[in-house]
Order: structure tokens, then sequence, then C-alpha cells
DNA sequence: ATGATTGGATAGTGCCACTCTCCGAACGGG
DNA sequence: CCCGTTCGGAGAGTGGCACTATCCAATCAT
């Protein structure tokens, strides 16, 4: 199909396509004459994931690139791909340094992952993210010991439990890929908007009857 | 205490400061003369929370102003303070309209609220950004049925749960509505980076013993 | 008295996701 | 074969946003 078909089946526009081949989002259609070009149902796959990563998951142009990347990089095995592909992805700004709060911050998370049993996986962005919002709880002086970390703890083995059974269902190694990134970054809105519907469900529920 | 003073017990420069005086994230200090202003601890907990939700929680520095101008509106009763603070939140674009997926998305969400048992509210963004999520998720091809979104749910129940029993341990109405709004902002990147520790401690269980 | 500091205002910076505009080559109906 | 239309590509420009650099006059400390 051309860049018009394109754009038209994937509702994004000529211009933002031309911009996301410029910055390697999508690989360049295969050149039928000196200016024209074809794009099969790949890159229709491939041009919808981005705008859902780079629209949905707010992840930055430069950033979709790198996890897109790898998650084609066929060069090397399964697991290293999928760690690749999800380091890349946000995740907030990595902890300051030197600071009283950050290290309460980074013995409560340990803590937390030792007593859900899970392996301490050192070179972990998540692990950075994590450190660096406890800091920030606890320079605002809002509590986030271990007892009250762990429901939010269970709460997400639960969902992730889930999710690799549900990526184990898809076959090809590259669709397994895809589909890992997609359900880690377009889950999250998912999770944090049914959050925010209990908190209101759970608020009107205690402090109030109407309304 | 003066400009520099809080400047420096916060750890935002003064021009910062300045600007979110100008934008109104903080009320002005008391003047003391022509060309001097007075703050208070009370100045410092608001700055220290503004730059939270703006730095941590992403939050633009306009729609932190409405968050906290209803945060400290004492003209109106507890739930609709909340109800007003965590409205103005953030919540992605909401969705786009005639479109099967958005339609789909909708039953979905609405199933899974009647199946959970959560009485619908109507005007929750949230219920926007979760019918917008899942629509995305629908037009690429990943499956997101009532039957996925449950242990989602249940998670996101159990969690507010916790929240809202923690919150109603403050005392003051104004200091409980900080704490909502800052709790609801902050845990979100603790839940999304425990998810990602949780799912990456789930592959390395499943995909690969080493590493 | 006087140099430093303070608070306030205005204009500018840097980043980023697009988007406008132009170009020359190719397609295609008549 | 002709010529208006469409195509892909490339560089510069736009708008939004979170700051930030600079300046100014009043005031404080010595």
């Amino acid at each position: 199909m051309r860049l018009a078909e394109l754009s038209e089946r994937s509702g994004v526009s000529i211009t933002t396509i031309k911009y996301y081949l410029r910055e390697g989002l999508l690989p360049p259609g295969e050149r039928v004459s000196a200016t024209q070009a074809e794009y099969d149902e790949e890159h229709l796959r491939r041009l919808r994931l981005a705008r859902a990563l780079v629209q949905v998951g707010r992840v930055p142009v430069a950033t979709a690139r790198k996890v897109l990347a790898a998650v084609e990089d066929e060069s090397v095995d399964q697991l290293t791909r999928l760690g690749t592909a999800v380091s890349a992805l946000p995740h907030g700004p990595a902890p300051s340094g030197a600071d009283g709060a950050v290290d309460a911050a980074r013995r409560t998370a340990e803590e937390v992952q030792r007593r859900l049993g899970w392996r301490p996986v050192p070179g972990n962005p998540a692990h950075g993210m994590l450190v660096s919002a406890l800091a920030t709880l606890i320079r605002l002086g809002y509590p986030c010991d271990v007892d009250q970390l762990l429901p939010y703890g269970r709460a997400a083995a639960a969902i992730a439990g889930h999710e690799i059974a549900l990526i184990e269902e898809f076959g090809a190694p590259t669709t397994q890929l895809e589909a890992a990134v997609a359900l880690t970054v377009l889950y999250e809105p998912v999770l944090l908007s049914l959050r925010r519907l209990a908190q209101a469900e759970e608020a009107t529920r205690r402090f109030g009857t109407q309304t």
C-alpha cells in the first residue's frame, strides 16, 4: 500500500508518518521506484504500536525507537530482547543521590522485594523508579513503610502473573515481544484508571451516601 | 522565612519558586514591607506538594494549580472538594468519539464495573481514561475482555480500600485532602514500578533461569 | 552611606512532537 | 505524448510548556 493508504488505515496523518519514518520508528517502505514506496501489513501494525506507545503511553519518540528496535533485534535471545525493550521504556528520573530520604527509600524497596520473595535485579530501572518515588513520599512526610507497600506488591504480583501467562499464548517470538511491550505500556492507564474508579467507589461508600 | 530559606529547605530554586508564585501554585507570602515577604511552614508544605505533583506526577502546572485550589477551597464539603481535586488531575485524552472500538470499550468498561459492584459515576474522568485505553488495545488487536480486566479491578479495589483507610487517619480536613491528592498521584509510580518488577520476576521465572 | 539582598516583572531558552512548505520525479487519463 | 495530480523526501518552522536569565527599584545590614 501507499503512504496515503497507510495513513488512512491507521488514522495517523501523512506528515506524522513521514516524521516517524525520519525518526526511525518505522522502517522505510520497499522502494518500488525512485519516488514510490510500498508498505505492508507489518508496517501498519508497527505504526499502530508506535502511535499507541507515543500517544497513550506518553513514551518519547526517541525512546520508542529504541524499544521497537529491541523488539525486532533477532540477534539475541528472547529474554534479553524483552529486558532491553522494557528497560528502554521511560521510568522517570533516577534518584538524586546523597540524601537521607533516598537511603531510607532504598532500604524499604529492598525489604519489600525480599518479603515478596522477588530476586533482586540490580540493573532494573524500575527499581530506581521505585526508590525515587518512595524518597519523594518520605520527603513529604507520608508513610510508605514496608507494611504499606506489601498490598501494592501483592497486587502487582497477581497482575504480572496474569500478564505473563497471557503473553505466553502469543506464538511467534516477535509477536510475543510486541505483546509484552504493548501490554506493559497500554495496561498502565487501565490499571491507574481502575484504581481511581475504585477510590471513588470506596470514598463515596465511606464519606457520603449521595452524589 | 524569606524566599531564599524557602528555596533552601525545599530544594527548589528561587527562580522556580517565583514562577510557581506567578502561576498561582503557591499563595503569595505575607508582605512585611514593600519589597519583603514572609513565608511559613504552610508554604513549605504546599511547595513540596506542588513540586511532587509536577515532577513526579507529571501534572501540568496549570492543572496543579486547579488541584491545589480545590484542596484549599473551604466553601464546600469534603467529598466535593476531593472529587474536584481528583477530577482536575490529568487523565489523558478523552475517547475520540464515533468509533466501533470506542463503543466496544465502553461496553466492556461498564460490564467490569457492574461485575465489581461499583456504582457507575457518569462524570468521572477516570471512566473516559479507561474507555480510551481499552479502545486503543482493541484497535491493536489485543484482548481486553471482561475476564482479562477483572483481576486488575480486584487489585485496584484492594489497593483503594487500603488507601482510603490510610487517608482517614489524617485528622484535619485539608490535611486529609492533601494526603488524598498526594497518595493518588505519588503512589502511581510506586504501583507501576512494582508491576514492572513483578513482571521481571515472573518472566525470569518462566522464560529463563539465569541472568 | 553603601553594597548586598530581596521580591517582582519581562523576555528568553531549550526541548519536543509535530507540521508547513517546497521540490523534483513519476503516474495516468485523454 | 501531455499535463495535472500524486507521490516520497527533506529542511525549516510552530506551539506548548517548564523553567531561567536579566533587570529594576526598594530595602536591609553594617
